[in-house]
DNA sequence: GCTATATAACATCAC
DNA sequence: GTGATGTTATATAGC
């Protein structure tokens, strides 16, 4: 076999990649002009999926969004007494571990430079705003609704990219531009006993005593729950820029892995952007519920006829 | 890691399907006597779903079932001209493929006892009228159907296998006991001269004439269309015993392999069963293109902002 | 048009 | 509860 080297095989997919993209530009109605991108903006309506937007309002925690408590999640992690023992103190061995992370990604470094820096003048089109589609929100120019500011024609996962880099300059040091200095309150109750571990590691704003009154939107899962409850994949659980996490002991033994615990708004909101809001969610469990279930039977039909033959052949 | 032995990895999975199996068993009302198999029989209407019954038809020949049109499958290999030109010479070539992939599974030498035999006896509850359930086809105690006699109740996979084992049969020069000393007849037209490829490969009694008649049922499908257009995966179509397949040359080229041709009306039934008919199939595959062109848009998403970025940097 | 390789999703088990 | 491992399905490139 006269393979390619990785680093050819690299180059091959990125060449690859120019050519859709230059190819799928056209068809978004985007110009790329080497180095300058000029494109007419939104004309990208006709993608638009079924849909329902409540789920933006997860994304502003001003808005007390209690949402549903539908799904059948166990709660086992939501008990705060169970969650939030330790008093913020893992948290520098955790920054460690993102700040490792989200460097490791080459371009990493340029990327979190505020939005009105150089880079930024070269799009009139946002690149941020392009239409995500995994279930199809926020494609519609939805007028930017009253005191949504930023985040209008963005994707719940650039929404949640941008939090990111902010919490990013947070661990840096650095104060984001947004928050300048005057101290952060509660944003359900106002309190300015908020829990500095939640803004740094999900960038929410909210004390002790507002979480624990309102588990719908601020309690923990663990990654196995978001995994099967939220039907999140791996790799979009690992990333922290779209969904970022905190550790803490295992409670199953001292030896075991640390708990990787989201936080459920956050979780909620990247899963129905996903899934198309918490109706196609459910119908993709039974899809997967009824799919595991034939397979089993699969396997048990032609295991069944195995163990039997082999109990049967002897005799014979 | 005190990882098991390839060995011990089998036995411990082969005890685990046992456990499985009796548990199931039991579910399904069987009950395992080590070594004799007494069940109450038909007790599964439970697991009964969606369903026509259309499908049963394609499997029996006499009926002229001339099935739908349907799904936009390329007719490009249905065109005789292109598919059966080669007068069955390369038969013996294949047939050793054959003979060879279905005696490799251990106890298939033993499997293709006919049903009378002493195997038989043991069974209250025939193993092939198991609920196969992938689409739920033929679960309820159809009551046999006019001239049916042998079918009912079984899956359209059991079916086949039977079948199958007929093949095996006529390859290893037994009559088999269905068709004693009566030459066969073309099931649509009832002349003599039938397809003698068609039979031993695909155990169909059909003419040449009637094949290019009816190329909604006889026509052949290559290997990439079936998994593309029926949403067959790899490991179906290898199974000989449940879809057989003759080679021809490779038309692209002489030296890439050898086409697999698949008959259209056992791809069909397999499929069907597989996804709940025609209906459900294209529902699957609706579901595939929407879910393929959003990896696609993803993809797109990451790959243009890199490309953009990287094109743009150098200028910074 | 097919197979081989790589990638992602998924099930399983040791920790 | 998590991560490593093997298994399966999908995407691509070479033949
Ligand atoms: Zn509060
Ligand atoms: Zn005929």
């Amino acid at each position: 076999m006269s393979e390619l080297t990785p680093a050819q095989q690299r180059q091959a997919q990125l060449a690859r990649l120019k050519g859709e993209c230059v190819f799928l530009a056209e068809m978004h109605d985007i110009k790329i002009l080497r180095g300058r991108n000029v494109g007419n903006g939104r004309s990208k309506t006709k993608n638009a999926l079924k849909v329902a937007a409540q789920n933006a309002k997860a994304l502003r925690p001003p808005a007390a969004t209690t949402s549903t408590t539908g799904t059948g999640t166990t709660e086992a992690t939501a008990n705060p007494a169970f969650v939030h023992t330790t008093p913020a103190q893992p948290l520098s061995s955790r920054n460690a571990i993102a700040s490792a992370s989200s460097t490791k990604e080459g371009v990493a470094y340029q990327a979190p430079l505020p939005r009105d820096s150089r880079l930024g003048k070269y799009f009139e089109y946002d690149l941020s705003k392009l239409h995500n589609s995994k279930g199809g929100f926020l494609t519609e120019d939805d007028p930017a609704g009253p005191g949504g500011g930023g985040g209008a024609g963005k994707s719940v996962r650039e929404v949640l990219k941008e939090k990111e880099r902010e919490r990013q300059m947070i661990r840096e040091g650095e104060e984001p531009a947004i928050y300048p200095n005057t101290s952060p309150r509660c944003a359900e109750c106002g309190t300015l006993e908020i829990d500095y571990q939640f803004l740094k590691v999900f960038g929410v704003k909210v004390c002790k005593a507002c979480k624990n009154k309102i588990p719908e939107k601020y309690s923990l899962l663990t990654k196995t729950e978001c995994r099967e409850d939220y039907l999140l994949t791996d790799s979009e659980l690992r990333d922290e820029s779209l969904l970022p996490h905190l550790l803490k002991a295992n409670p199953h033994a001292t030896t075991y892995s640390n708990m990787m615990l989201y936080l459920r708004f956050q979780v909620e909101a990247v899963a129905w952007e996903k899934w198309g809001g918490e109706e196609g969610m459910d119908a993709e469990w039974e899809r997967r519920e009824e799919q595991k279930r034939a397979r089993k039977e699969k396997k048990f039909e032609e295991g069944l006829k195995e163990y039997v033959l082999s109990a049967l052949c002897p005799l014979s």
